[in-house]
Parts: structure tokens; C-alpha cells; sequence
DNA sequence: GCCATTGTTGACTAATCAGTCAAGTTAGAC
DNA sequence: GTCTAACTTGACTGATTAGTCAACAATGGC
């Protein structure tokens, strides 16, 4: 059974990101991990050099998936009202399924990574704040949009707005995990959200 | 030089306090919190039975300092406008004194601790919990106030939006961290947090 | 069918972890 | 001054930690 050419690989990545997710980085040991994935030790330091490589090859595929579907969600093709509507929805499926999946709501894995880690290691510190900073990029444009189609003031300081959307969404995320609730965002994220962007009145459009 | 009727206690209370913050409840040892001290281990668990205790101990510690600063910011003496200047003036002076005292950003220590044990230890999970629904109190009785003096729409959803703030300053809070730079706290807390609470029009007064 | 590469295994460190304990020290009450 | 209760000390446990390593097994290319 030994040649499967690197099932063991993503097997331990797919565990690493349920238990580091679920619980936290250091309270989750390499052996937990080993034995969850049905890995034995040597197989894992095969892989991986250590035990914060996993975590960061397990940020890169986290944030792989996220991108896809961020493509998706933020889409031109979409009204930018309805990206930041389908986005709320998305946060709140996703969650859903990853409760159901991993036992308990779960929040964002880079926040919650990045808090508990950022400060001490350097280059975990560093991919969150680059995850950070791309998501960042999705919101800037839907807002840039959003000021061409005369749906919010056009004065609006983009780069602002979209670091304020973005604390509150990781506020709400961080709060349905503590609470291991996620009402709030099921029922609450969306119309919170399009406040905050500042969908209420009607402006002239940018473009002639 | 044994007799000090309960220094030792509180300054491990402290340490605590400073090593957990900065760093994470699970990556600070016993051992490391009482050499810091200059306490021996012997004496920890004297007057803890556990790490955890401490932990609880320390947020009481922690969130009695914050009452006694919220009843201040929060006070009906001042207009309730001011209150939420003065907390966002507040959240920086004290992220900032932190900084300067511990080394680095360091966030909320109760939203901290939550997203890494929460889940893990019931009794922390709880207190944590309990401590948010409290801060929540102070914001309630904000708006209230200001649908009072007609500074916000008299029909905003009470409830609802001492939440939206409570995220949005805690995800401030938990991205100052990550970055490890109180900037967007300094410039740019105060009107993201006016521009979520709403004020911006005149209302009719709702007492006569 | 051989061989190099890639993956697997289990036993192994050395350090660190939370927590224990018995013996000693001190301070305050009387 | 003596007694007691609170505190201190340092050596200790047993479990767990991240990481190592040499021997072995399987695969794909040729």
C-alpha cells in the first residue's frame, strides 16, 4: 500500500485544516494530527519540515479554495449590490457546513491563526497579512463599482470603506465562534453589511 | 522576606496578563509565567489550581479595570455622541500603552483568548461570553440615549446594531493585532465608528 | 528484471509540559 | 513567647512535545 503518490500528503493537510481550524495551533500536537490523518510520524516529517510549514501549506490551500470562489462572488458579471449579498450568504453556508463538518463554528482559520500566531512567528504573520490584503482587493473593486453604478457616495474613501467592511466581517466571524452561534450572520451579515457600504440613497453616476 | 500578604499573587496575576495577551494562552508555559514573576512553581499552585484558574483570574482582574474605564466613557454625563469619540480616543491610548509595555499590538485579550479556547474550556468560553454581553450593555444604552436626543433614526434595531459595532471594533482590534499597527485605529476608529451608529442626519426627537 | 527515487515505519531523542508534595519559613493572633 | 495558618521552596513525577533516523518497501523508468 506504500505507492499512492502523495494521497498521505493532502490527507494530512485536510486534517491539520479541521483540527488547527477547530481548536487552535498550539493545542494541536503533530501527533494528534498524525493520527487523525491515519499518518504515521516519519510519513509526516517526510512532507513536511515542520510542524509551521503544514500550517502554512495549509493556509496556501485554504486560501486556494477562497480565492475560487471570491472569483465567483465578486464577479463582474454581478451587480456589486449583489456581491457583497451573495457574499454575506456565502460566509454564512460556509460556516454552516464547516459547523456540521468540524463539530463547531469555526470563524475565518487565517484570523484565528493569525491571532494566535502572528506576533510569534514571522512567517505565518506574513501570509496572513497577504491573505489579508488580497480579500481586501475584492472589496476595493466591488466598491469602485458600486460608485460607477451610483449606488454609494461617490466621495466614499474606497480603501477605507473596504478595511472597514472587512474588521466587521472578521468582528462577526470572530464573535459567532466564541459563541459558537452563527444567527448573527445567518440572519443579520447582509443587511449589516450593505449598511455599512452605504447602500441607502441613490447618487449620479459617475460615468456619463 | 516571605510575608507579603498577597504580592506574589497579584504579580503573577499580572505576568499573566501580559504573557497571555502578547503571546497566546497555550504557547506561554506555567513555568515561563512564573519565572517571569520571579515566582516558584510551588507558589503558583498555591494559589492556583490550575492554569486555566489563572487564566479565569486574570480576565476578572482584567475586566474590572474595564468596567471601572467604561462606566467613565459610558457615563450620561457626557453626551452619547462623545461617548463613542471618547471610546475610540480610549481603544487607542490603551492598544498604544499596551504596545509600548508588552512590545507589540495586542488586541482585545478576552476576543484573544475566546477564538483560541472557547471551544476547549468551557469555564473560559463562558466568562468570555459573559464579558462581551456586558460591553454590549454599555452600547445599548448609547443608542438608546442617542435615539433619545434625536441624533440617530428613532426605528434603528437596538439590539442589532450594538452587535455591528461590537464586531466591527473587535475585528479593528483583532486586525491591529495581526498587523501589529494601531494606525487605522488612530485615524480612522472614530468616524467608521460614527458612520456605523448612523449618525449622520438629524432626527425628531423621540421625548417631547 | 534492475535500479534510483520516493514514501513508509517504528523506535528513538531531549526538552518541555502541567501538576505534586513534603519539609521548611514566616507573620500575625493571643 | 508560642502556636497556627498562610506561604515558600526545590526536587519530583509522568505525560506530552517537536523532531530524528536508519532500515525497509514500493513504484516507475528503462
Amino acid at each position: 500500500m506504500a505507492r499512492a503518490p502523495s494521497e498521505t500528503k493532502q490527507k494530512l493537510i485536510e486534517t491539520a485544516n479541521q483540527l488547527i481550524w477547530r481548536d487552535s495551533y498550539n493545542s494541536v500536537s503533530v501527533d494528534e494530527i498524525c493520527a487523525t490523518a491515519g499518518v504515521k510520524k516519519g510519513s509526516f516529517y517526510h512532507f513536511f519540515p515542520s510542524k509551521a510549514d503544514l500550517a502554512l501549506t495549509t493556509m496556501d490551500w485554504c486560501m486556494q479554495q477562497a480565492i475560487a470562489e471570491y472569483d465567483d462572488i465578486f464577479s463582474a458579471r454581478r451587480h456589486p449590490i449583489e456581491r457583497f449579498e451573495v457574499m454575506a450568504q456565502y460566509l454564512y453556508e460556509k460556516q454552516e457546513e464547516k459547523r456540521l463538518e468540524y463539530g463547531q463554528v469555526c470563524g475565518c482559520p487565517f484570523v484565528t491563526l493569525g491571532s494566535e500566531l502572528a506576533a510569534q512567528d514571522e512567517a505565518i504573520g506574513e501570509k496572513v497579512r497577504d491573505i489579508c490584503a488580497k480579500k481586501l482587493t475584492y472589496y476595493e473593486s466591488a466598491l469602485r463599482d458600486l460608485i460607477a453604478y451610483g449606488e454609494i457616495d461617490p466621495a466614499t474613501d474606497i480603501k477605507l470603506k473596504a478595511e472597514e467592511i472587512f474588521a466587521f466581517v472578521v468582528g462577526q466571524l470572530m464573535m459567532a465562534r466564541i459563541k459558537n452561534d452563527l444567527g448573527f450572520i445567518r440572519d443579520n451579515m447582509k443587511k449589516g453589511l450593505k449598511d455599512l457600504v452605504g447602500i441607502q440613497q441613490k447618487f449620479e453616476k459617475v460615468a456619463s
